[in-house]
DNA sequence: GTATACTGCGCCCAACGAGTG
DNA sequence: TCACTCGTTGGGCGCAGTATA
């Protein structure tokens, strides 16, 4: 029965006759609008709905009532507990808050995320919220810009996380103040000697934890060997690529260039995983300019500039002067695939090098050494994110802290 | 310009009249269904959609056409590795097939999906992938499964991920014959005394492992102390807990019931991670009887009648003849937190105690030392349950193999 | 061959009249 | 008469078809 329409699927007037009563009260039964039903037509409708199967069409509800109670959620990666955490959180806050999640990936999008904004706006959402698309050319990022600012012309709202460079309501992680406290600490335990890994440039997660974890060791009267700050990809695997190709170089070609070598120097490629702004679309790997806006005391990957004099060793496991005594990667998915790395090359980390991460998720406790890391509050991220953009007053730009977690792979030295 | 609509977002009509066209003209050129339509309107068009940030709105083209084209996944949870894989999966497969994917998350929901299936249902997508709604009470599994129903009535596409009790193409996973080689393997290293991490035997995925691994034990001639096959949360704080309480219970209290400790006693609660089917609601707690459809030589966490007598040493870390030398955890997830309680007690993983667990999720090769599991294709089995929605012909049950992958947590006795 | 009407998708909402008590 | 409920009708949401001009 009820199958005369295109989809087959049951609708309200179907429901109406099956309960023998108009359109109208069927609508008024089922979405209660105005309750000025009788109790018993009440009960035949929902009685005839159940026996239906009818689910109302909420794309036709979303039409007719001009809104959804959807929130859009658009992240880098689901593989990545940076984004599941906060995914999670949202999805906590949507569901407390009677919305709708729905969610996208723009890890393959060729665009970087900017069709999937624009997908995303088409399905008229009340809210979008934006974990970490890259902070890419100008010319997609303005494309971007104007996407979000026509929908939230239309009467969406948007908010954003981890960037600060829109003006829409955004939380940011305090990145730099984290690392440059990580730093600190690193060096109040007697490090002196550090390899920092970090992802490209443009991701400004990445250059502000970098530079605030630089700016600290200087603080503290200490400059790392330039060869020493190596990109890679700000995945697991970057981190053991990079950390990998450190130490092959450092042992086996000692007083060689590890910033020259092929791993090292590969500039961030696919899979960019974590990384809230880094998702290369394929095809196009490795064609951007690496050195864009590199600041000064940056990574050394392809400078033969470097600081060092050639000979000097340099190695991180060479046991001389200049052996680096800790590996910082900006991130604990990194940091735990250098872990991994060091014991493949017959090290004990914490004991013979010293590894720290940043974000603190749950993994870090897991490992052997548990993780050094900074504690960033993810969940709270995503949940606040939805609150910000839900908000009536425009907040402008939150910042979130952290806290520095010292743990066993960074003992005292 | 063109606020005159409820919303204030730009619609097709203010596009027509921006490039001075009919308003039929630039839905032609715009979703060029027959595309005859003059190179320089479709410009001028096109030009207009750019300037105005047009962007379609989808609901009532789904309306308009009767079809939407995204796939609706619904997961029991987000922030763990065997979801977010599988998610990771769905998502590449969609991206390729032209979908939108939205998710869902069951974690939260009172209602164990069925409510999440009813609203998805209601946005009308082209398929419904579940991944793990838990085989629940009678009650809430009929209406699911008739909700389901209703769905493909009206032309629905639907796909079941690991599990095989519904009339719907169902991707499975071997749990049975994985753990049971598994556990062969472990017999053929010459383990003898094992512990056996689990869940609620409800969810069929934690059961089949479970019944499985002491399946291929009992082949090896192996029958563990009932007081040693424990059920817990499927997450990683239950492989820790009930870890836990095991180690102290043997080394605290010789010859006590380790099955009697309140930790692990606990039935499993709230947070369930991974499980596929374990996501309880919250306020449902420890509500359902623990005891149901237990198979002989099952879990004895309650059972006084353990078949070891009183007074016999069947702790873990005894070191006497009843000592536990492996323990298996059906997943990864609660395997590592097993491994970290471990440690915690004064004991090397591995070296004292062999620990294996299920899944070989990413996180298993970067844990000290490695975890010895079953691998299984997480993301193929996304990607292949869309294909299987997506058939047009019936195939019924699909039974996905996995792999024994021995590793350094379970060296050789 | 190209551009314009018109109808329909499934639903919500408002107004009106008619039927009860 | 009043308060309440119900059915009918019309309009509209934004768009995609299929005829018309």
């Amino acid at each position: 029965m009820s199958d005369h329409n295109r989809t087959g699927a049951v609708t309200l007037h179907d429901v109406a006759r099956e309960a023998g009563v108009s359109y109208a009260t069927a609508s008024r039964a089922l979405n209660g609008s105005d309750r000025n039903v009788r109790a018993e037509n009440l009960a035949r409708v929902q009685e005839a709905a159940g026996r239906l199967g009818y689910s109302p069409h909420v794309s036709a509800q979303a039409i007719a009532r001009g809104s959804s109670n959807t929130v859009a959620l658009i992240v880098g990666a689901v593989d990545d507990p940076y984004f599941a955490s906060i995914a999670d959180g949202v999805a906590e806050g949507a569901y407390q808050a009677g919305l709708t999640l729905t969610a996208a990936v723009t890890d393959r999008s060729p665009d970087m995320g900017l069709q999937i904004v624009r997908t995303m706006r088409g399905r008229r959402p009340r809210v979008i919220l934006i974990a970490g698309s890259r902070v890419d050319d100008d010319g997609v990022y303005a494309a971007l810009a104007e996407e979000l600012a026509a929908y939230r012309r239309g009467g969406g709202r948007v908010a954003l996380l981890s960037r600060n460079d829109l003006d829409f309501p955004t939380l940011t992680v305090d990145h730099h103040g984290g690392a440059f406290r990580l730093a600190q600490a690193l060096a109040g335990l007697g490090y002196r000697r550090f390899a920092v890994l970090h992802g490209d440039d443009r991701i400004r997660m990445s250059y502000d934890r970098r530079q605030g974890f630089l700016d600290g060791l200087r603080q503290a009267g200490i400059v790392p060997d330039p060869r020493h700050v190596v990109a890679t990809d700000l995945n697991r695997d970057g981190g053991h690529r990079a950390a990998t190709a450190l130490l092959s170089a450092g042992r086996d070609r000692p007083g060689s260039d590890p910033g020259r070598s092929p791993e090292a120097a590969t500039p961030p490629g696919r899979n960019a995983s974590h990384s809230p702004e880094a998702t290369n679309p394929p095809g196009r790997n490795a064609s951007h300019s690496p050195e864009a806006t590199n600041p000064p005391g940056r990574n050394a990957s392809h400078s033969p500039e470097a600081t060092n004099p050639p000979g000097r060793n340099a190695s991180l496991s060479g046991g001389g002067s200049g052996a680096v005594e800790a590996i910082f990667a900006v991130n604990d998915v990194m940091a735990i695939g250098v872990m991994t790395a060091v014991r493949e090359a017959g090290l004990v980390p914490g004991r013979d090098i010293a590894v720290a991460g940043f974000d603190d998720i749950d993994a870090a406790r897991d490992v052997t050494p548990m993780l050094t890391s900074v504690r960033v509050p993810l969940r709270d991220l995503g949940r606040r994110a939805l609150e910000l953009a839900l908000a009536d007053d425009f907040p402008g730009i939150v910042e979130v802290q952290v806290e520095v977690v010292l743990r066993e792979s960074t003992p005292p030295r």
